[in-house]
DNA sequence: GGTCGGATTAACT
DNA sequence: GTTAATCCGACCG
């Protein structure tokens, strides 16, 4: 595994391409990750949940990279995130499509409403829900069971860059495009502005 | 203690 | 294209 004390702005172009596995109970699921979004410290970035300083909730952000940080949203979402930077600099890459690559039977089993396969992790929430995410494994250890991610021998080809989906200020607006993509890729979720952005 | 709105998704018209 | 679903964290008093 790459060191992942960086910037998350440094690490997220890293991850596209990278397999990130779970192996839960009911069987293994794993990605081949195609969209990321970054997110910077506390009173850089007011998209990050960091962004006012540390809170129970973000307490992960601010631990040692290469661990798993999830939140709930929406009343009923989980999204998740690689923690990035070194311990008390709270940065993050939001993991938001991914090519299902293993466990397809499962994903499909998890992810009923899901047209066709592409559809299976394209978007933050049901990616999550594909690997069989839960918020009971905030703070979890990437590189330890059940949880695996391996990074591509090479940098990825294709990558594309863009606003960041659903978010205002900088990063949802020009000149900050702090969301990765594999170029062309079925499996990368629509872009959508912020309302206001 | 009350209010507001969200790093979204699915099901509508 | 629009909107309901549905909870919790953050903020204000």
């Amino acid at each position: 595994m790459i060191d992942l004390a960086e910037s998350s702005l440094e690490i997220a172009p890293l991850l596209l391409g990278a397999v990130f596995r779970h192996d839960s109970p009911a069987g293994a699921v794993a990605i081949r990750i195609t969209e990321v979004e970054a997110y910077i410290g506390e009173g850089l970035d007011p998209g990050s949940h960091a962004f006012r300083g540390k809170t129970a909730r973000n307490a992960v952000m601010y631990g040692d990279p290469g661990h798993l940080y999830t939140y709930f949203t929406y009343g009923m979402h989980v999204c998740a995130n690689v923690v990035c930077s070194p311990p008390g600099e709270a940065t993050a890459v939001l993991l938001r499509g991914g090519e299902v690559i293993e466990g397809i039977e499962l994903a499909r089993e998890r992810r009923t409403t899901a047209k066709n396969d592409a559809e299976l992790a394209r978007g933050p929430a049901r990616l999550v829900r594909a690997l069989g995410i839960a918020m009971t494994d905030n703070g979890a250890a990437l590189d330890r069971e059940p949880f695996s991610l391996e990074f591509p021998q090479a940098r990825s080809a294709g990558i594309a860059t863009s606003l960041r989906t659903g978010v205002s200020g900088p990063g949802g607006r020009d000149p900050f495009r702090w969301r990765f993509f594999l170029e062309g890729d079925p499996t990368v979720s629509p872009y959508k502005r912020h309302p206001k952005a």
